[in-house]
DNA sequence: CAAGTTCTAGCACAGCCGTGCTAGCGCTAT
DNA sequence: ATAGCGCTAGCACGGCTGTGCTAGAACTTG
């Protein structure tokens, strides 16, 4: 039984093909033809690993989801060491700016992936992963405010499941104008926004 | 020279029909085609009102841009009437409130004007009316906030140009949101976040 | 060495697409 | 009445798409 690539790397392979072709030309220029070229192959062989192209697709986008996971991962054990030491906001900000593309790394990623969700806009097929995703990030939210509520650092009379909405819309609205004005919204700006926000939260709720 | 039909209002009818199938089935199902059917004409009939293809979507995008410009205007005068009566919060949420698809016609432009968006990170061409849009609602965020602050409804110590940037991701993000989710978004929430974020605002900026 | 399997390569098909183009219908202004 | 123009209709072309399929190359195992 003569095995001669690996099928996990083959299909990372072609999953990176799909990330490059997405960022410079979008997804509809992802073609199983399209793939094949900027891999280096041929249709068939492309198609020896993804039976549709949806399958491709698939792929393409979880690897994007894992990877992102994946840091917020590494994020999070960096947060729970400055909560030792009682730095709340710190904590959180070092967890929450692992969401935001901030660097090129994660632009590229951001793109990938908005360029995604704009796919998901009209085939409601792909809405199941994205789901998935937002809820992660959600929860992330959810987990942070709940953190800062437990140091005293989210004022008690706040509204958990509020302000988790807000901070959510927030964290996806300083991504969409990290994604489409780059020049105009500066990481130090976004930084600094964040910050403010989780500030605000130390004071009772308004009204 | 016998003219029988209205240009602009025919060209608004295509430009309806784009909306529909971009509604229902995305920014790619809006091929010359698929709007001739959509809106019961010929091929031939809609190349006579739009040389190219672009021209037409560009056409139908800048009615969603007018259209929401036009209510906004609307809710301006609101604004100024209630800012009259002393009530600066009120004011601002009359007049940003516009900004978000609270109903089932906003709604609508919103999914129309995300479809164009998504459509535009791959074809930079677009960018220049999408960059005109945001221009728009940044300048409403920064205005109201400088009503805001003249009333003392933005207390002295905040950053302006920050909390244009930190309120602006928000009503993005709401957006998004109620875009993608609006069983889990409901109107009340959104409302509430907004309400909640200007509150905050009369406070001292913290750190 | 031979057999068997993985993998590569790409042709073929049907179906979209945008747009150049021609042909003709119906009205209007002369 | 008739010439001319606005408008409609749709064919034709070249190019792209996903996918079913066959054929053979390359390698491992028996």
């Amino acid at each position: 039984m003569p095995i001669r690539v690996d099928h996990a790397e083959r299909r990372s392979a072609l999953a990176d093909a799909v990330w490059r072709i997405v960022r410079r030309d979008g997804v509809p220029a992802a073609s199983v033809r399209g793939v094949a070229r900027e891999a280096g192959l041929s249709m068939g062989s492309v198609r020896h690993f993804f039976a549709t192209q949806d399958d491709l697709l698939d792929f393409a986008m979880r690897e994007v989801i894992d990877r992102a996971g994946k840091r917020i991962e590494a994020g999070a054990a960096a947060r729970s060491a400055i909560a030792a030491a009682g730095r709340g906001v710190d904590a959180a900000m070092a967890l929450l700016e692992q969401s935001l593309p901030l660097d090129e790394e994660r632009l590229t990623e951001a793109r990938v992936w908005a360029a995604f969700t704009a796919q998901m806009l009209s085939h409601p097929g792909m809405a199941a992963i994205r789901r998935e995703a937002d809820e992660g990030l959600r929860t992330i939210c959810h987990d942070s405010l709940a953190g800062l509520a437990e140091l005293g650092d989210v004022h008690a009379s706040r509204d958990l499941a509020l302000e988790t909405e807000r901070l959510w819309a927030l964290l996806d609205g300083l991504t969409f104008h990290l994604l489409l004005d780059p020049v105009r919204t500066s990481a130090d700006v976004v930084r600094t926004a964040l910050r403010i926000h989780l500030g605000d939260l130390q004071g009772p709720a308004p009204g």
